[in-house]
DNA sequence: TCCAAGAATGCTCAGATAGAGCATTAGACT
DNA sequence: AGTCTAATGCTCTATCTGAGCATTCTTGGA
């Protein structure tokens, strides 16, 4: 596998150096370790969970973390099928739709210890699971993801951790890099605390879950920073950490996830793995407003979704509703031979901030 | 690192098998090697390009390759980071803007020789440059990157290659397949074909890069099928490839680059990393649609990137235009803090099929 | 038995957006 | 001076989106 390079270009080219890097590309393959996470995403109850595996919870601390294990090319012949592996053996759950989210190098910046996993490198899936799936359940269990994430849950409105905690604390440390700092970033700190948590009136994008953690991260205002042993962390030692904490980078991975899924219901019929088969329009809503927060008023909703052929009436009804029996609903599989990107094309919710 | 799991849920849990799970999980860190590739992509002359190094002219087959070279944490403190370096060192090119795209593990799918890199996990990145920046290259060559899927190409209308040759290989190796398959697969091959390529009427999506290439693959159309020794490829052996064949998977990881482009600049304004400081609404307008196909016509165009904020006038005026002379434009950074996801939002391209 | 409550469902309307086309303006070229 | 080629300004219409009003059913009590 070696590949000899022509170097082309003007200027002056430099054989040596290039020689060089091709030496080092094809002989200096330091071993790596690749470990495979999955962050499985239900809706139970109109409660989106996320299936962790947990340690003793005697011990300090919440300590959930999602399932994971190493990629074995020996015993794995993809990724996704090692995934699909260690989460049989760790939770007994066949996953079903699956889909790979994103490679952490930087693994040390999210670990215990940074020293022992400096050659770790983590892959992050998202797989979505139907509530009905838990019957078959041996380890892990199903978490509300706004457990780790408190300030995602817009359904009651602005969530109160927000403007409580989030806002004061994510102000003072914008004010303590100083002005000088802001020429160096492409964004002041400020500015990127408005962004993501919507301040002064900016709008809140339901999608940037990664951007507010890795925010909160960097201000110190998360578990994990000050697991991590980052400085800032200390400065607010004495006020309580900013939703629950999980293993090495799993919250990062989850992150990613809930952001994921969010953008993805918006143009793939994803929201369906997360359904029955059978449900009712206002079941689906609820579904959907459990994920993005809420949305569209039920008349719109209904609207929207038959337009676009996303379902098909069952014939069936469903009478106990506590109102008029409603119609029973089915995925539309058509759908996907009709239209180049169907989903749940909910736009941006009213700014509520 | 060793992780203490409690196992929960309902039914008979089985901590053994758990237990050895954990087991497989903490110690069983079978060594892999990471690679990092690099697919970075410029608008030259209004053709979309992307940088490519060569093998050597001479040897048989077109046989160039994305810039690549091994993770090695004791270099490199982020892949990013890694991917950088080797970049620099290949190319001399120092990367602006960078975002990863996706890891593949499957590589002996895509490898010349399967048996020799069934440890390599390949790490795909989009680099976006401009091109002013190729005085610098030392090393490799910009290519159009329609050069190797020339079914991309819809801006002089729909491509011939895909009546002449895809549309009728592509009906025939559905025809191979016997209606029983119908069954297992979720979505049969014309349907696919259909889909992907907008045969029979369907609408053409251009973000499908990947889908098509994959398909394209799968159906032993691409090169790459051929070296690779899969059976399907012999059908046809007698016609001629579609598209110049890259290294490795690196045409995969460059179909996902161009798919990525081709979404991203809807909602981010990344589009701005290829265009110059200052330029003109078309000559912005052009580098949409070299990247995108053809898309709108110039007033609306005009409206739509005005109205969303992303430009200002820098006052100054290009005059050999050919024409009245054209207002110089620049980026308006500010829109990053004004909206969520301000990019250039042109919508499906009117079916041309 | 009849009525109020709680949803499901059907319709309408106004403001915003997107696709297209017409008209005018201003340098370059002959 | 007249023509050519773009750039730029406006208008019109079909659609889409956000909201609200009205009606229809089933349940659970009074």
């Amino acid at each position: 596998m070696t590949m000899n390079m022509e170097l082309s270009g003007r200027g002056k080219p430099s054989p040596e150096k290039a020689q060089r890097a091709l030496a080092r590309a094809t002989m200096d393959h330091a071993a790596v370790e690749i470990e495979l996470n999955a962050a499985i995403v239900a809706v139970k109850d109109n409660e989106p969970v996320v299936l962790v595996v947990r340690t003793d919870p005697d011990s300090a601390g919440s300590t959930d973390g999602l399932p994971f294990g190493p990629f074995s090319p020996r015993d794995h012949r993809t990724l996704e099928g090692g995934l699909r592996s260690w989460v049989r053996d760790q939770t007994g759950l066949e996953l079903g739709y699956a889909e790979q989210l994103y490679t952490f190098g930087d693994r040390g910046r999210h670990a215990e210890t940074i020293e022992l996993s400096p050659h770790i490198v983590s892959i992050g899936y998202l797989a979505l699971s139907q509530a009905s799936n838990e019957h078959a359940l041996t380890g892990g269990v199903w978490r509300s993801w706004y457990h780790f994430f408190p300030w995602e849950d817009w359904r009651r409105g602005r969530p109160e951790i927000i403007g409580n905690e989030i806002e004061p604390r994510l102000k003072a440390w914008a004010e303590r890099s100083g002005p000088a700092t802001t020429l160096q970033r492409p964004i002041a700190r400020a500015d990127r605390a408005r962004m993501c948590f919507g301040l002064d009136g900016a709008a809140w994008d339901e999608e940037k879950v990664l951007d507010r953690f890795e925010l909160l991260y960097e201000a110190g205002l998360a578990g994990e920073a000050h697991r991590d042993g980052r400085s800032a962390a200390e400065a607010w030692s004495d006020r309580p950490r900013l939703g629950a904490s999980m293993h090495y980078d799993h919250r990062r991975i989850l992150a990613t996830a809930i952001g994921r899924t969010r953008s993805k219901i918006k143009y793939r019929p994803v929201i369906f793995e997360l359904m029955p088969d059978e449900f009712t329009l206002y079941e689906l809503q609820k579904t959907v407003e459990a994920i993005l927060g809420p949305h569209l008023h039920k008349q719109n909703f209904r609207r929207l979704v038959e337009g676009a052929g996303l379902v098909e009436t069952t014939g069936e009804m469903k009478t106990r509703t506590g109102g008029r029996p409603a119609k029973l609903f089915r995925f539309r599989r058509e759908v996907l031979l009709e239209r180049p990107a169907p989903g749940v094309r909910v736009s941006a919710p009213p700014s509520r901030s």
